[in-house]
DNA sequence: AATATTTCCGCAAACCTTTGCATATCAAAT
DNA sequence: ATTTGATATGCAAAGGTTTGCGGAAATATT
């Protein structure tokens, strides 16, 4: 195993001291155009990386970031993650990316690695609704900066960043009855989640605005097995929806299927629109309409967040990121 | 902001010396237990956190491992993180995921911030078949051991883990021709890859020798979109096939989707089967019959590989991860 | 020719931890 | 009373880097 280069070892190769070779390879002023040259020639030669564990000693910056989501395969948080993680490396920061596996005591786990590797800031997406903030003021007092992403506490005072949970619900309403419906079977996720209470209250009103003739059937399913069931039980029961709304990707899966071996033909028999990323909505055939909650986006809009926060910008803020209908053929 | 605790910190508040708090804090044998209760309670008070950048800088031990593949919003790479996320948690180390986007040149980048990082060791799922060696070689003469995934290089010397493709595809062939059929469409990836030509030898070479008398069709679809368009002129032809293969989940969710339009009723008109990591098969109704590559399994083994070296087992090692065969209703 | 100014570089401290070695205290053994 | 041994603690160096300050040499100014 080879000796790493070091600045000492730079140094005494080239006759010059520690300091001379620092500023050198930080292009400092003061150091003259020909020794700059010798410096990185021979630093480029031995293949020279500064030690950043010695750099974060001396200067107390850390470059690293973390991100905590409850699980990296998840077609929601993924593209938040693969955002956010092009965005930190392209700053030459680097991002520990941890799973709670949705279980606060993993949580606390992962901050406590983030705490030991003294990340400048923190990306999460928390686990539960009634987490204890307190921990988290905590981190910021001790300078680790917090981005709450996708499921943001209540509490003011930090920086959060969410879909727009109601306009999407708006929007879904409005796609799905610009063609009229006798009966939508709307199906929800975790009654415990905030998300899914925004998103009901949001997705009832508008369709009750919009058309009280309409019948609304609600479901809520904690999980695809769970939603596939309470489709397959709409669709077989006396009033037969002809229209489905699904709030997420999960449920929408988990629904489909009921449709599919109903036999039941898309959009002719049942119109059908999710909000999603929109990726398993492309699966099928034909594509089902849904409102696009980009997680791409959401991941950039976390990480402006943050570098706003370390470059300065001290006030917290709540961003709320745009959703948009993707029509096909669903409807 | 409050000031970091440390040990010279809690030595000074307890009138006793840093190497005394620093002995006590590792449970050394020759501090008292009194002086150990002492330090331990203070610590915990002031939420000691050990330095890990000066421990590093004293120890010369890092506690990180890097992790490159592609993408991350991939449904195979992301099982396969998701394993050596939580298992390098669980040993207190501290994983760095990155993205290489199939690009040499953000690999290298990737690589260097590895580097940076003083990585123990480096995961790596190669973004492009003809890669240079010449630098994981150095990687490993300066002490940062590489475990290949998925897709290995030729050379020896190099740990590696990887899916069984060949048993893969046998299996695949094997439970495709439990029942007759007239004409079977096998559906491959990208020909440049060697996973491909590894799969479609096996398949090809196992159909013949159980079936002489099957009509083999080959195709090779680079993304969904051809792999659907593809499938539907197969489906559209002459001879149409009345079994389908598809190498990978890519494959599968274009070929499903041609399947789906055509009206076609699985498996009565048509059967079929893949090889995936498990999640898209689920997806429709009947589900799909599949063999299994566990990209948890992987992950789960290339960890492994990891630890080994860690530990001391120097001779590389390289492992076949093996494979099964999900039944469902498309066969 | 003397002084002022600029240009370039080195010294040394500090960041926090671990650890080999020395030291101090006290009890037990000679 | 002296030595031995054990027990508990401290000293100091090292690891690689950054940076304020001081200083020597070279150049410019009077």
């Amino acid at each position: 195993m080879k000796a790493k280069a070091t600045l000492k070892n730079i140094s005494s190769l080239l006759g010059i001291s520690i300091s001379t070779v620092s500023r050198a390879l930080s292009d400092h002023p003061d150091i003259s155009a020909t020794t700059k040259l010798k410096v990185r020639e021979l630093a480029e030669m031995l293949d020279y990386e500064p030690n950043s564990y010695a750099v974060y000693l001396r200067t107390n910056a850390s470059k690293v970031l973390g991100l905590i989501v409850e699980d990296i395969s998840n077609n929601f948080y993924d593209s938040v993650i693969s955002a956010i993680e092009k965005e930190t490396r392209k700053i030459g920061y680097s991002l520990l990316i941890l799973q709670s596996s949705n279980d606060p005591e993993i949580e606390q786990s992962c901050i406590r690695l983030c705490k030991y590797n003294r990340a400048a800031g923190i990306f999460i997406a928390l686990s539960s609704s009634g987490t204890d903030m307190a921990p988290f003021r905590k981190l910021e007092e001790n300078g680790t900066h917090i981005v709450f992403m996708d499921k943001v506490p209540d509490d003011e005072g930090f920086d959060k960043v969410a879909m727009n949970d109601v306009r999407a619900a708006v929007i879904a309403a409005d796609a799905l009855l610009e063609k009229k419906h006798e009966t939508i079977f709307a199906l929800f996720g975790d009654k415990e989640f905030s998300i899914t209470r925004n998103r009901e209250k949001a997705f009832t009103e508008q369709v009750s605005k919009l058309s009280s003739g309409t019948k609304l059937l609600t479901g809520y399913a904690k999980d695809r097995i769970s939603a596939r069931e309470q489709t397959r039980l709409a669709l077989d029961s006396q009033e037969r929806p002809d229209a489905l709304f699904c709030m997420s990707d999960e449920i929408l899966a988990g629904a489909i299927k009921a449709v599919q071996s109903s036999g039941l033909r898309i959009p002719e028999d049942i119109a059908i629109i999710g909000i999603s990323n929109g990726y398993i909505p492309t699966l099928f055939s034909p594509e089902i309409t849904y409102v696009e909650t980009s997680g791409h986006a959401l991941g950039i809009q976390a990480f402006e967040s943050m570098m706003n926060h370390l470059n300065g910008l001290t006030n917290p803020i709540s961003v709320e990121v745009p959703v948009r209908l993707v029509r096909a053929g669903s409807l």
